[in-house]
Formats: structure tokens, sequence, C-alpha cells
DNA sequence: ACAAGCGACGC
DNA sequence: CCAGCTTCGCTTGT
């Protein structure tokens, strides 16, 4: 069962990087996500102005038939839009993004199957999806510039510098077997704000003041979504650019901005006991988002229960 | 299973 | 390029 699922997935699925060259406006992105969603199989937005899509089944694996989706795809987005857009098709995503990159702007690059080890060979192990600066100094410690490089690594090395999940993956992605699946975006599990400040203080009052627009910020987005929070969270930032954080979550889901004021001076109070040292940026976090409507109607009729 | 805290990555 | 925002994973503790 494994090895089946394994298989289908090595072979037949083309998912695909959409970006576009015009970012800006959140209204036209979410225009053209809408659009792409019935021209796809399935999507996942990573981004305002980018996607993940696949095309397996619609095509049948078929990178002829993919090729030419796309490019309607992308024909589609112009007519619309005036928009351009990079998309790079491959058999995983890593390799997607990858010619994405190299495809901008407005083309198109399509490795197959076929070529997928000569395609990524040459490339800098730093440009793959999910290495950043900190993995990038590892790799470089251990000697491993570019990908095929790195195909050669221990497999044993790998996992010990950087676990067996995240070094597998390494493995998996230098060789385009990465094989995470495209998925369908997901609603927002939590919402944010930072501010940075005049100047550095741990003081709660004066915090406070500074991030009242970043509260009213956050209540504003939870009010337009009408979700309520379980979880908020006080973000102080160091001088050395660290942070320090102090949550709570609450027994019932709110969204009542005074209770979002008074628990963030709260957990600031707590916060910067803790920390000891002034904050250079702080701000606010609201997670275990849940609709407000159903747990209103939940509430209301516990209350008349009773 | 959930809560809390931290860090890395990507956009 | 940076700042700000989001998601995810790891770790520890209950």
């Amino acid at each position: 069962m494994p090895i089946a699922q394994a298989k289908r997935k090595l072979e037949g699925r083309d998912p695909a990087i959409i970006r576009m060259d015009h970012e800006k406006y959140e209204v036209i992105s979410a225009r053209i996500m809408d659009a792409l969603e019935n021209m796809v199989d399935t999507l996942e937005p990573t981004g305002i102005d980018e996607a993940f899509f696949d095309l397996t089944a619609s095509t049948t694996g078929d990178y002829a038939k993919a090729r030419e989706r796309v490019a309607s795809i992308k024909k589609a987005i112009f007519d619309d839009e005036y928009l351009t857009s990079s998309v790079g098709l491959g058999r995983s995503k890593a390799v997607a993004k990858l010619g994405s990159d190299m495809s901008k702007p407005n083309g198109l690059t399509v490795v197959l199957p076929e070529e997928t080890a000569k395609f990524l060979a040459p490339i800098p192990a730093s440009k793959l999806y999910g290495v950043g600066p900190k993995t990038s100094a590892s790799l470089t410690e251990m000697g491993i510039s570019t990908v095929a490089e790195l195909t050669m690594a221990e497999p044993a090395e790998l996992e010990r510098r950087f676990g067996r999940k995240f070094g597998g993956y390494l493995l998996a992605v230098a060789t385009g077997m990465d094989d995470g699946k495209v998925t369908k975006g997901l609603e927002p599990t939590q919402f944010s704000r930072i501010v940075t400040l005049k100047q550095d203080t741990r003081d709660p009052k004066e915090i406070l003041d500074q991030l009242s627009g970043g509260i009213d910020y956050v209540h504003e987005k939870l009010a337009a979504s009408s979700r309520s929070f379980k979880t908020i969270t006080a973000i102080g930032v160091l001088i050395d650019l660290s942070t320090r954080t102090k949550s709570r979550s609450l027994e019932t889901p709110l969204d009542d901005p005074t209770t979002l004021r008074g628990s963030i001076l709260s957990l600031f109070e707590e916060l910067g006991k803790s920390t000891g040292k002034d904050f250079r940026r702080v701000g606010i976090r609201v997670s275990g988002l849940s609709a407000t409507g159903t747990q209103g109607s939940l509430n209301e009729f516990l209350r008349l229960a009773r």
C-alpha cells in the first residue's frame, strides 16, 4: 500500500507554481485565485501572489497536456487582469518552484521527470525550497554547495545534523523526490501585528499605548472574518532581534477588544519582568481561531439551557 | 492531547 | 532590502 501510493506520487504528479510578476492588490489577487481554482485540480495559495497547483488527474500525467493547460491559464490571467505570470511545471513542488524562479518574468519552464536530475544537479543547494540561511550555512560547513553534492551526502550525517525529518527532506528534495502534496488552501489560523517602538522600553503602559493601533487592527481582522481567538500572545523583540513571547489561552474563545487590551497589558507586565530587558519591537498575536457565529450560538444555547 | 515558548523559512 | 506577517516544526511540560 505505501509502495503503490508512493509510486503513484512519484510518477503521477505535476504540481506547478505560478507567480505573478506584478504584486500588490489583494483584491485582484483574490479574484485571480478564485479563477484559478476553477482551472486546476487543486490550488494551494502560498502567498498573496503565489500558489502551487496540481494538474495530475486532469492531464493523466501528460506533460504536453499540462503545458497547454498552463499556457491557457497564463493567457486567462493576462486577458482578465493584464498580469503576466511565471510558471514552473515539474514532478515535485520544489522542482516546480525552481522552474518558476527560472522562468520569470512571464515564462513557463517545464522540467520533465526524466530531466529532473540533470536539471537539479548544478543548482545551488541554498535555492532549494525550505533551505534558508541557517541550513545553507550548515551545508557549507559540510562542504556542500550544489544540489548534486547534496545528493551525494551521507544520509546518516544529514540526519545527525538536521534531524530525521528535515534531513530526509533535504535528501528527497535534492533528487526531486520530495513528495509533499498540493493541498487545498486553509483558513488563516492566526492574526498578528508587530510595531517598532519609538524608544526601547518594557513599560506595559507605554507598550499598550504604542501597540494600540495594532490591537485595533487585529480586532478588525477578527471581526471582518467573524472569528474568535482562544490564545493571545504578547510578542517582544529584543535589541539583538531575538523574540520573547508570553501567551495565555482562554477557556472560551472571545473576540472582544476590551479583553484583548486587558490581556495584552498583563501579558506584557509578565513578559517584561521575566525578560528583564527592554523591547525594541512589540506585537500582539491571536490564534486558535474559530468562527464567532458558531461559538456565539453555542453560548446562547448553553445560557438558554440553564 | 493541549499549552507554551522558540526558531527557521518564505513571501 | 527590509519590515511585517504567516506557517510549521521542535521541545518541554502538564
